[in-house]
Parts: C-alpha cells; structure tokens; sequence
DNA sequence: TCGCTTGTTCGATATTATTCGAACAATAGC
DNA sequence: GCTATTGTTCGAATAATATCGAACAAGCGA
C-alpha cells in the first residue's frame, strides 16, 4: 500500500496526543497494543467498519502514538511507548493505568 | 450566580479529562492554574470574550479538572489536583510536565 | 492473470465543538 | 434602588470529527 507519516518523536504536541485518546474507540485500540504489543488493524476492529478504522488509526499515527509498518498486504501496528516516554514522560502509563470504561 | 456541577472524584472519565486538555486555551488555563493555585475567569482569559472563556471553564468544570467557586461576585476556580492524583495517578503531572508550545 | 485479503481514499452525512455577541443573573457598593 | 462588575446562558454561525459505503491499490497465492 502506502509509505505512512510518522512524526518525529520532537515534533509530538500533547494537544494532539490527548486528542487522540479522547475518543473511545482509539483508546481502545492503544490498551489493546500495550496490552498485546502489536497487532494488525483488522485484529482490532471490533465489527467496526474498515474505513472507520483506517481513520482512526490515522489520528494515532499523525499524532505520533502508533507506527505502522507493511507487512505483506497487512498493516502491523506497535504503540511508540519509548518515543512517547521520552518526551512526555509518564504519560501513556497514566493513561493505561486509567480503569477502562466498564 | 449559580450553583456548579462537579463530579465526584469517581465519577472522572478519562475520556472526558483527556479531551478537556487537548483543547490549547484549555491546557493553557489549566497551567496557569497549577501555577498560581487558584485563578478568577476573568485573570485567565487572555482577551478572549467572556462567553468563550465560560464555556471552557465548564468544560473544565464537568470533567472533574477544576474546582469553582462563588466569591463575591466573581468565580474562583483551582484545580482538583488531589482528585485527580487518586484517580489518573501521574496523569496531570505528566501533563504539566510536557513543555508548552512556543 | 485472476481472485482474495487487507487497508486506504473518496464523498457524503450527521454529530459535536468552537466562537462570540447579546441578553440575563447575581453580588457589592454607593 | 441604581450602577458597575463578573460570569452565565442563549442563539447562531462556523469548523472540525465521526461514521460508513463504495471504489481503489497493493501484495500474495493458485
């Protein structure tokens, strides 16, 4: 498929990473990768439709939260914990650490 | 004025926390809060008309992040640092510790 | 090459947010 | 009571997001 944007890990902006992770279903999919260390979006989707997916997994990549790699015909996708950790520190662990919605 | 709705402590979504923030006049409030301790509307509107800075501080208000209260006829607001500590530990340190955007 | 699988992109719609002026509410002081 | 101050609420315009079907693209295997 395509070549993906990723941010450099100096030009992540909190504003968009906490953007991202506002959106449940996004959230989701970040507990999802930390908790199974990656995962293609297929395996993640939920029932949800292939499009919606593609978006959001988007927005966590241009924020900086994800990376996509090619893998065959699929995209595998891992959490950009160091990244993240370097330069908002404590962060993620926050978040992850939040109880999910029951 | 009125009486404000503040969620208890349990009650914080993070969903709804990690939105608030990702607003830049929001977090940009908010660190003047931890900074100052406590602030009226008006000390922290940057300019901006009151009716926009009054819906922030309400969304501010209604995900937990801060605290208002009537004193004469202006609004002190400060954050819920202790709530927000016991439920998202290191969340808003970890927030105020990422370096605001030039 | 043909078909199958996996995702992306496009386009359209619906929902939600942001912004701000104007009117209103509450308090303090004269 | 009148007035000034501080914010809230209302309403409307604008902007941004979310959702999803349909069409497209790229790799893999028969």
């Amino acid at each position: 498929m395509r070549q993906f944007v990723h941010p450099s890990a100096s030009d992540i902006r909190i504003e968009s990473v906490l953007h991202a992770l506002s959106d449940p279903v996004r959230l989701s999919i970040v507990r999802q990768l930390a908790q199974e260390g990656e995962a293609t979006c297929a395996a993640l989707d939920g029932g949800r439709p292939k499009s919606s997916m593609s978006h959001h997994f988007r927005i966590l990549r241009e924020s900086g939260i994800v990376k996509t790699r090619n893998e065959g015909t699929s995209h595998m996708n891992e959490l950009r914990s160091a990244d993240l950790d370097q330069v908002f520190p404590g962060l993620l662990t926050a978040i992850l650490n939040a109880a999910p919605n029951l």
